[in-house]
DNA sequence: ATATTTATTGAACGATGTTCAATTTTCCTG
DNA sequence: CAGGAAAATTGAACATCGTTCAATAAATAT
């Protein structure tokens, strides 16, 4: 049943996202075109919609590659050193500004990536991006333990956008570029700050 | 010398940049087509490039007025109210919010917009955007007294970061849209959070 | 008035994402 | 294994962009 077909159809799929990876990477969203693309996995500039439906379907594809790699970055960044749920919580959020400056366009391309208003991103999708914040619910939940499930869900949102805003300013060299070691240092006492302020309120 | 020339190009150049504007504002800077400013502003397609070198340049001009008006915004919150530095601070936070949702794809624009790399954008742009920070520096220096003008700009960057990165995912529709009620607390509370920690860990 | 300088035009160019009829390849059946 | 059905692949064609530029029109200077 099509067995040669799909195995080849299937290597290709693979084939065209790693190279949509690397494209992406290398020149950023702008630079990723179907042409180039077709020309690198050997085949047809129109074989890629064999392939993938769209071009936001491949972004969004390599967005879930990008976001899972993420994740495990703050998964080590969670598991290793000191374990009280301040410190942890700096070096996830170092680890995610490091993650950033190291994947630098792969990273930017998840949050430059705008779909057509009416095309509905898949349930795939939207899974891969709600479990970020997971890192974040636990070490947040030893310090706050007076709050339910929903207020500490909404804060570690809000402490992970807070972080995500330091690297996606920081990280612009449009403006006065910082230089990483000082951005690190500055996520860190913010972080600190932070959560500090938010023990303290919450007596 | 020219005079009825010049003024008509005037006249139609600063056309052009409001209907940018409005285009923007409507359909996002994906909907902004050099043939429609032409059709709107009543002229040739290519007379676009009379009155402005590049849509870079054209999507630069309406971020400028974009950031004069977010200037204005701030600055209006800043004198308003309670003049302690803390709610102060609150304030410009949350008027940075509600500008953001009110004038959404303008705002996005400013920082979606990717030049080409080698093209260096002009200093009138530059300026424009270092001026933010400057609501925020007085009173912060008002609170971290011992802080030099240095460690103060850094730090006065990374609290317009963190609320700027809370803004720009809170108003993100692809997650779970945060309804701007609930945001607007959020941003109060850490703010107030970060600032605590910061003068705490002053001293 | 006429010549010269300048501004405006809109057709054309080169990219780009996407589609689709024609072709080639793969698979199933007798 | 042969040969027709089914499916995959192709690459030319389409629509839409930003941008350019020779030709035209307008404005100014003489």
């Amino acid at each position: 049943m099509m067995s040669k077909a799909l195995e080849r159809r299937e290597k290709l799929r693979i084939d065209l996202i790693q190279a949509a990876e690397r494209m992406i990477a290398e020149r950023g969203l702008v630079g990723l075109k179907t042409r180039d693309l077709a020309r690198e996995i050997g085949c047809a500039n129109g074989a890629v919609y064999n392939l993938v439906t769209d071009v936001d379907e491949l972004v969004l594809r390599v967005g879930s590659r990008t976001l899972h790699r993420l994740d495990e970055a703050l998964s080590a960044a969670e598991s290793a050193g000191d374990p009280s749920p301040q410190e942890t919580l700096v070096r996830i959020a170092i680890a995610y500004c490091d993650f950033a400056a190291e994947n630098l366009e792969l990273w930017r391309a998840l949050f430059e990536h705008r779909m057509a208003a009416d095309k509905i991103l898949p349930d795939w999708s939207v899974n891969d991006q709600l479990q970020l914040f997971r890192h974040i619910h636990h070490p947040l939940a030893l310090l706050l333990p007076k709050r339910g499930q929903e207020q500490l869900g909404i804060t570690a949102r809000s402490l992970f956008s807070a972080v995500h805003g330091m690297v996606a300013l920081g990280l612009e060299q449009r403006l006065v570029a910082v230089p990483l070691p000082a951005l690190r240092k500055e996520i860190a006492g913010l972080v600190r700050a932070m959560i500090d302020g938010l023990v303290a309120r919450e007596e």
